[in-house]
DNA sequence: GCCAAATATTCCGTATCATGGAAATATTCT
DNA sequence: AGAATATTTCCATGATACGGAATATTTGGC
């Protein structure tokens, strides 16, 4: 068992695919890091596994026990690798102004979320209402893909069989109370998809709502979402439509940006880099 | 043969060692990435294993193929692991107060670097200095570890097998016109252990002069380093010894800053997270 | 401070899974 | 168009990851 290896397929690459779901696992609890006992039971790897493969990858820095703990955390290099390829994934740059423009033009909250792995972390924010206070979303918050409106939005676009990965995970993770989200979870997902916007109340909070749209890229494939918060009584007939339509603009133009940054880039390396052996075709730069 | 595996052991971990080692190659090449090829020669690894191990880290989103090219690069998830943990590993933030003081209070252009797999990349930079012209160093450059004081500064003072396996990959990597730094690098990384800071003129750049120190972690690994660029003629004597006192004053000062960011944080989740089958010692917030 | 429960780590015989040489395509260069 | 170079597929082989069970360590209750 633990042969349902959550994750794709597995042709000529068990190891790599089960190293790719702990990175993922790990992600999941960012700075804190978990425990092997948490991580071998979300995984659903036996935990000699688990352990084998996580000490494995302490030595090649990609993972890390932070001092005084004997958790396990993503590693320096994992940071690193992530900062080399920044200029081509990071859509907080690209996404300041829309943000400003949203919120300052219809007085609402706006939010940039991006996903990573299975949660949805926000980036940014640009704040335009009146009482700060019903707010609940905050820069660095990292929630589970599901839950909130912000992560419905990019949980409904992804592709079918990853719809049912990071369901499986998360319904698994979240607390008994939080559990019932999931409970309707699919009609919510048809839902999104139809109306192409996500549109929960703030559970809880001060009678707030929020909308929000996925960023697509090229392919269609959600990387991050824009949300709007706003009055819940506000939120509906002619306002809410005004919101979605900025919100959809907003990401597109987004998206745009995203795509040009992500083409090939002459990169100007000052130090240009050969590989031995190769013709001078191989001198990049 | 490819049995020299550059990377530290191999207990258990042949395949994750590799990955790693395909994930640094990759972040070598930034947001342009590679061809098989390539990849394949720079790590001794056979066309076949490389293909088959980038193919499934495709199928994970840790390696992506930028459209229209048939190079890989690093991929969507690496950059969104990344900052899942960026809160403990970004020293950009914490250093930005230390670059101005340094620049403006020497009259110097100060970098902060950091180091990403076998290169160097600049995060940052405060310039106080008259002549702009002359800077060679930008913002979101990357420099083989080993070229540069800069990098110099790192590499001296890693453990001395890593800086075989660094050395060993980049003087492979870089111009033949440049391989002859690596000539004289034993002695260049014995004098800056020795001194404690790196120092060498900026090659053929106008006259510049650089000294950097490193920033060390609370177990001495070099994560990144502190650099300030002045006239060739002034770096010496006492403005030298100034210049060095400074960096190091604030490099310990980030240092200080980086190892609180890294300690177990009370990481506010408002969406607390249970796994299932544990006790209520595992809700975590 | 001691004991019990929970968790982490090590061990090691087994069979699964990664391996990589060689052949078949696809692409690029002249 | 043809040659040269790069990429992808194939598959028989054995090296490598596997994971159950034993051992060691930590935690928490009292």
């Amino acid at each position: 068992m633990a042969t349902t290896r959550s994750t794709t397929r597995m042709e000529g690459a068990q190891s790599t695919a089960r190293a790719a779901l702990l990175l993922r696992t790990l992600a999941t609890f960012g700075s804190m890091g978990a425990p092997l006992m948490d991580i071998s039971r979300l995984t659903d790897l036996p935990k000699a596994t688990v352990h084998r493969l996580l000490a494995a990858m302490v030595d090649e820095r990609l993972v890390e026990r932070p001092a005084g703990t004997r958790n396990y955390r993503l590693g320096p290099d994992i940071f690193a690798f992530g900062i080399a390829v920044r200029s081509c994934f990071d859509l907080q740059p690209l996404a300041g102004a829309s943000l400003a423009r949203l919120a300052e033009g219809t007085g609402t909250a706006a939010y940039l979320g991006v996903r990573s792995g299975y949660d949805m972390l926000c980036l940014d924010k640009h704040v335009a209402v009146a009482d700060e206070a019903g707010l609940l979303l905050e820069v660095n918050d990292r929630w589970p893909l599901g839950i909130g409106s912000f992560s419905l939005a990019v949980l409904a676009f992804l592709p079918e069989p990853e719809i049912q990965d990071v369901i499986g995970f998360n319904r698994r993770r979240v607390r008994p109370e939080d559990t019932l989200t999931f409970e309707h979870i699919a009609e919510s997902i048809v839902k999104t998809r139809r109306n192409g916007y996500a549109r929960r109340t703030m559970r809880s909070y001060k009678g707030n709502a929020g909308v929000a749209v996925p960023i697509l890229d090229e392919r269609s494939y959600p990387i991050g979402s824009l949300c709007a918060v706003a009055e819940a009584s506000r939120m509906k007939g002619g306002y809410l439509q005004e919101l979605v339509g900025r919100l959809r603009h907003e990401a597109a133009l987004i998206a745009k940006l995203y795509e040009s940054a992500r083409l090939q880039q002459q990169q100007e390396e000052k130090w240009r880099v050969a590989v031995r052996g190769s013709g001078s075709r191989h001198l990049l730069g």
